[in-house]
DNA sequence: GAAGTTGGTTTATCAAACGAAATAAGTTCT
DNA sequence: AGAACTTATTTCGTTTGATAAACCAACTTC
């Protein structure tokens, strides 16, 4: 479809936004002749337009920008139970959305989804681009080709070949990611740290997740498993450590996870719900401050075991937006401070935010994005 | 010098030993008159050549090697106090050695690997290729771009150009590099792990520290400071965590390293050599295993740790080889085990290797070799 | 309105890679 | 032994993608 060059352009276009021809020509450090016809032939083939006239000395420049009727991508989140079904365009805008009950039967979950993207796409009306591919974002491993959920026990998958499926039904290209690669590829194509060549987002939900973007393209590791932070050894402090459903003791996710606070908060008498719980501590509740602080603490620490090891420019934490404002976010980073080792001048940036209702599908929409973006030379 | 694709059959000759045209024609995925094209280029210009007669079905195909006598490199290492200075062939064999006290006036220092270079290459005789480059080996951090020490407390070094004055001494091009960097780019390029494009490497010493390949190629980190692991926040079973030099407690190299082990031997009343303290626990004395048992055990915890994260296929453990075969490998091992997720027929490897006296010079060697072979593609 | 500056296009040229056919050097079958 | 087959390597003509240099266009500044 389109060739390595066309590639190169469409993703630093993406990547950095609206430029002219020259820039292009500077950016990809290649001579302005064969950004000229590369340019030419997209604007021909409906991907680029001239956007607008910028004036200077000289000749004024003409940015080029996506158009963003140029195609139009499904994500699909099976992240969580309510499926999420979102369509959106070249610039990660939702141009709609659909959602509808999780259904865990390989075969009735493809019809339902199939279903929900006829919907999806009738809802976005004439004014979106055609469907280049679908995104599908799920808990659990996926094969090195992103075809095949290789194992997900929360679907209860095992080698369930979600792009043949999918694929079969819809008559589109599919594309499967774990559920925290695809939140990180969404933000590194979509979202405000997109320029950033190396950045590490962990995920707090029920379980904890992590994804690391290394030189500018996703670090899935030998196995498909970076990332698994989960059950990473923290709590380790004598007695307390809490045994954890993988059959050790003291991981990760029997402290931070919200399943973790939820209980914790439980077996201490208090409310399970989350934004209360944050509430109560806002108010100074001492037992809900201890659980919310230890769960802060443990996972600051992981935070810094990762930087240690992995030295990202940012981490991008995303979590209830109740957990972000309260004890917890706090602690979290003074936690994470204390620990990493400090260098003159050196610094890597912790950014909390909190999670949205689409962010999942939109990771996974976006990972429809990168094929047509740039092809399959990022892998 | 070289193009990209002699970079290019140079690099996978290397990697994956002696092959056919054919062979290099199939593994590169370009046609064979290129590879005809290039071999013949670079058979004619000595770095190359035709080493054995290959019979199979049809016409034999003649296996290519490299020339050990295409080029050699330098080595230093700066590691610690005695400098060892090597010369290697492209295979990375040793041809010539020299160790030398360790000076830490960059002037003085320079000079002194000056005359040790040209004592290593009169040793080395005339067998040897014509030396194609120096690699420094130092602890600390380095310039992106392999040219400037930018900190090391070791050495006292803060913002010295080591390229430029060693390049100015010797007249050939220098590339500096950190030493567990050197270490793993080492192993990478002479040692037996090298087809495996992501593995880790951490190396117990007086600190410790690891590196990382990732995609086949070092992961250095946005700073330059990745496989920092030597202060990761790993020993904080409650009041035990002991205060480190880096102002926080708990580190890994206050219970790890060789430093730590023997303050902890010296503190209980026992021997600080290594080798007698590892002779005593396999006598079961009491004290000494529970030193040994300790630092082995928070090892294994930081290895979990960074499996987890980095999911390598490998992780390789230098270390003193009387630590090796004392408890503490065992436990190193057993907790590593314990503590990371398993998963069907997935699995990283742990190998324990003792350090020899080359092995950083090697690595160092290995940076030269790195740029002669590979060129500049691979940064 | 002339001079200067910058953006974008055209053209002739080049280097690297490719496909297909030719050639080389063996093995295997009859 | 000789024909038939297999596989390795080379040669040749062509395609592809990128380039530099010259050129034209469109604006600002003096």
């Amino acid at each position: 479809m389109f060739s390595a060059g066309h590639h190169r352009i469409l993703s630093t276009l993406s990547r950095l936004g609206a430029m002219s021809r020259t820039d292009l020509a500077r950016a990809l450090d290649v001579s302005k002749a064969s950004i000229s016809m590369l340019v030419r032939d997209l604007i021909a083939r409906g991907v680029l337009r001239e956007e607008a006239v910028v004036f200077g000395q000289g000749r004024p420049s003409i940015t080029l920008g996506l158009c963003s009727d140029a195609a139009s991508f499904i994500g699909i989140s099976l992240h969580a139970d309510p499926t999420t079904v979102v369509m959106t365009d070249p610039h990660g805008r939702i141009l709609a959305r659909y959602v509808m009950p999780r259904e865990t039967d390989p075969h009735a979950c493809f019809e339902g989804l199939a279903r929900a993207v006829d919907i999806v796409r009738k809802r976005a009306g004439s004014g979106a681009g055609p469907i280049a591919g679908i995104g599908v974002a799920q808990p659990g491993f996926v094969s090195r080709d992103g075809r095949i959920s290789l194992a997900s026990t929360a679907l209860g998958w095992v080698n369930v070949d979600v792009a043949g499926g999918l694929s079969a039904v819809t008559g589109l290209p599919v594309f499967v990611e774990n559920d925290a690669n695809a939140l990180i590829l969404g933000e590194q194509l979509f979202g405000p740290s997109g320029d950033c060549p190396d950045f590490s987002l962990v995920f707090v939900g029920d379980g904890i997740g992590s994804a690391h973007i290394v030189n500018g393209r996703l670090h899935r590791g030998h196995h498909g498993g970076a990332g698994e932070i989960s059950h990473s050894p923290i709590a380790l402090d004598g007695s307390g450590a809490l045994p954890c459903r993988c059959g050790n003791r003291g991981c990760l996710e029997t402290v931070s996870s919200l399943q973790a606070i939820r209980g914790a908060a439980r077996q201490a008498g208090l409310t399970s719900d989350i934004d209360e719980l944050a509430a109560m501590t806002a108010d100074g509740h001492p037992e809900a401050l201890a659980i919310l602080h230890r769960a802060g603490a443990a996972l600051g620490i992981a935070l810094a075991q990762l930087v240690q090891m992995f030295d990202p420019s940012q981490v991008l934490v995303i979590l209830d937006p109740a957990l972000k404002d309260s004890v917890f976010g706090r602690v979290l980073r003074q936690e994470m401070e204390t620990h990493v080792l400090r260098r003159a001048g050196v610094q890597t940036t912790l950014t909390l935010r909190g999670l949205e209702d689409d962010s999942f599908a939109k990771g996974a929409a976006s990972l429809a994005a990168q094929k047509f973006l740039f092809g399959n030379e990022w892998t």
